[in-house]
RNA sequence: GGGCCUGUAGCUCAAUUGGUUAGAGCAGAGCGCUCAUAACGCUUUGGUUGCGGGUUCAAGUCCUGCCGGGCCUACCA
């Protein structure tokens, strides 16, 4: 038994999001936690939600509520939304929470004590009509080097130029449009994580079991141009962990907050003390700590391509940094993004299907083996309605939920709602159990490797062995002739239900828990010598004939969906 | 502009890291079965691996030049 703690990159508060949210992240990450518990090993699973930074704050004055309120609001509706997909967090935090505060001003304290904190003083563009600093791309203007309106403080889109806001001609807030705009001079703390580029350099190297796409983003940030650059972890918000030495306060600092991507993967550290705190577990530090017992946690991330960066080399530079016996991360996992019939999900255009409304309109396990089959791990892929209904349909309904059903019924017809006894395994039933065994050995090494659509696949082509199976032993027409052969080939097919049930649960929790109800029975350890695990159904068990497992996706369905989310939401 | 990823059958993806005739699933066609959610099984049609050069006994795989898609580019997160 391994002690294993995973995260899941932590999800913006300022709204609902969309299934490529679910699936870059959360998703895979809770595979994972399901199977890693299913295989006996301790598994400690966090989330949170992200809740600072200048969007959150203007989300919640689109809202028109105070700051906290919202993000109180918020947090629930995920952690709700969260719960529909059957993501088994052991806690889902918040990266607001006090034990975030704490911790992360004793990073920027530890760090300070370790010389990598340097105050800088810097010009910022102050909005008087907002009322605040203006981050660089909230200042619209006219490019000076293309002429286009609409260009961003931080770059132009048009000619894609790299801008400073004052290059601007006529910049104005993008928030409220006004040009009552000031470039005023404040001080902010810097992460001289240059200084601490060739250790992270070195640690990236040692990792050469991760993706590509992992380590190429950090060797990019670590060598381009001058190397790694320093980093303000400050900003003038009011929303936020307030700047602190440790416990102590930080002179010149007052009334600024650590930037989001400084306290955010604190969070992952301090959600693991709120799990404590809120009574679910003991001794957080075990998982943390490797002067505490977690030298012997593989620690695994996941996340969008978009957060690399930061899991890569800004929170390894605040762990490595505060040199304290704080755990790295041991495997990343990154993935692409799914893009939504031709274009991009956008949770700011409120294109695509979103986590609410795709819960209202279908089961989770539905979008989760979807969205798990089809993960964009190699590239970005595409949702779309037809190919969503067919996949959904064929595989779920069809190939597995089609399963249970035949072999179910057709016991209860022949030999009443209990395995039937009699007979012995059949020649095709020993292949069969071969085959398995081998295909088990695969999905077991796709899943311990973190290949979400190998696994599925492998999965899927066990489902489709159990098909073949009752189509060659036939037992509906040996019943007439021997009647103890069928039992013995129905015996094992029920078997096999069961089989199903616990190596699929880490993609389709609710269904394979009916699975198990249904026959009766409770997944056992991990299944390892089939000849065996198949036999754990023994002659005389009852069972429950299932209802169907899986309904069809009609085309008249999928229509009134695609049409029903083809524009924006609000 | 720079860096990285990517392009394989109508669609979604493989291809043991340069090694036989490029494979699966879906969709299409045909046959079989009748236990089952008109479900299942078997067979089968689809490919000049984006395009052009090159290296090699051998290239989907390596090099190079084009063309297309994507991500990042450090103050959105």
């Amino acid at each position: 038994m391994s002690r294993i703690l995973i995260t899941s990159a932590i999800p913006y508060i300022n709204g609902i999001k969309h299934l490529g949210n679910l699936v870059g992240s959360q998703l895979p990450a809770d595979l994972y936690a399901r199977y890693c518990r299913a295989r006996g090993h301790e598994v400690l699973f966090l989330c949170a939600t992200d809740e600072h930074g200048t969007p959150a704050e203007l989300a919640a004055a689109k809202a028109n509520k105070p700051i906290a309120e919202f993000c109180t609001e918020m947090h629930d509706i995920q952690a709700t939304i969260g719960a529909g997909f059957g993501l088994s967090f052991d806690h889902f935090g918040r990266s607001s929470s006090p034990q975030n505060r704490e911790l992360t001003q004793y990073f920027a304290g530890a760090l300070a004590d370790n010389g990598l904190i340097e105050e800088v003083t810097e010009k910022q563009v102050y909005s008087h009509t907002d009322g605040r600093f203006l981050p660089d791309r909230y200042i619209e203007g006219t490019c000076p080097n293309c002429g286009y309106e609409k260009a961003r403080g931080d770059q132009c889109e048009n000619c894609t130029k790299q801008l400073d806001p004052t290059d601007l001609i006529n910049p104005c807030s993008a928030i409220s449009g006004s040009t009552d705009l000031e470039v005023r001079e404040t001080k902010h703390l810097y992460l001289l994580q240059s200084k601490l580029r060739d250790k992270l350099s070195a640690w990236i190297d040692s990792k050469t079991d991760w993706p590509i796409l992992t380590t190429s983003i950090a060797r990019k940030w670590l060598n381009d141009g001058d190397g790694l650059q320093d980093r303000g972890i400050t900003r003038d918000l009011d929303w936020g962990v307030p700047v602190k030495r440790g416990t102590e306060d930080w002179p010149g600092m007052e009334g600024k907050v650590f930037y989001v991507w400084f306290d955010a993967p604190i969070e992952y550290i301090a959600c693991a003390r709120e799990w404590q705190d809120a009574g679910k577990g003991t001794d957080w530090e075990s998982w943390w700590r490797t002067d505490k017992g977690a030298d012997d946690v593989r620690y695994v991330q996941f996340m969008g391509k978009d957060n690399v960066p930061f899991h890569t080399l800004s929170f390894p530079a605040t762990i490595i940094g505060a040199d304290d016996n704080w755990k790295l991360v041991d495997y990343i996992k990154s993935s692409n993004y799914l893009n939504y019939e031709g274009g991009q999900f956008s949770t700011s255009q409120g294109r695509g299907v979103f986590q609410d409304q795709a819960l209202e309109i279908l089961p989770a396990d539905y979008w989760r083996w979807w969205l798990l089959s089809h993960a964009p791990e190699t590239s970005d892929t595409e949702f779309t309605w037809e190919t969503f209904q067919t996949d959904v349909n064929k595989d779920l309904a069809d190939v597995l939920g089609n399963f249970v059903s035949r072999v179910t019924k057709f016991c209860r017809s022949k030999f009443g709602e209990e395995v039937p006894a009699g007979g012995e395994l059949s020649e095709r039933g020993t292949a069969l159990i071969a085959d398995l065994q081998e295909k088990l050995g695969q999905y077991t090494a796709h899943m311990e490797a973190i290949e979400l659509r190998k696994s599925a696949a492998t999965l899927r082509s066990m489902w489709v062995a159990g098909n073949e199976f009752l189509q060659s032993a036939a037992p509906w027409s040996v019943f007439k002739t021997d009647p103890e052969a069928a039992a013995a080939d129905v015996r094992l097919a029920l078997n096999l239900i069961r089989l199903y049930a616990q190596l699929s649960a880490p993609f389709i929790p609710e269904a394979a828990a009916r699975m198990m109800a249904d026959m009766n029975t409770a997944p056992g350890a991990w299944p390892e010598d089939l000849p065996t695990v198949l036999t754990a159904l023994p002659p005389g068990h009852a069972f429950t004939t299932p209802e169907v497992l899986f309904a069809k996706i009609t085309d008249e369905q999928r229509e009134d969906w695609a049409s029903r989310f083809s524009g924006t939401r609000d």
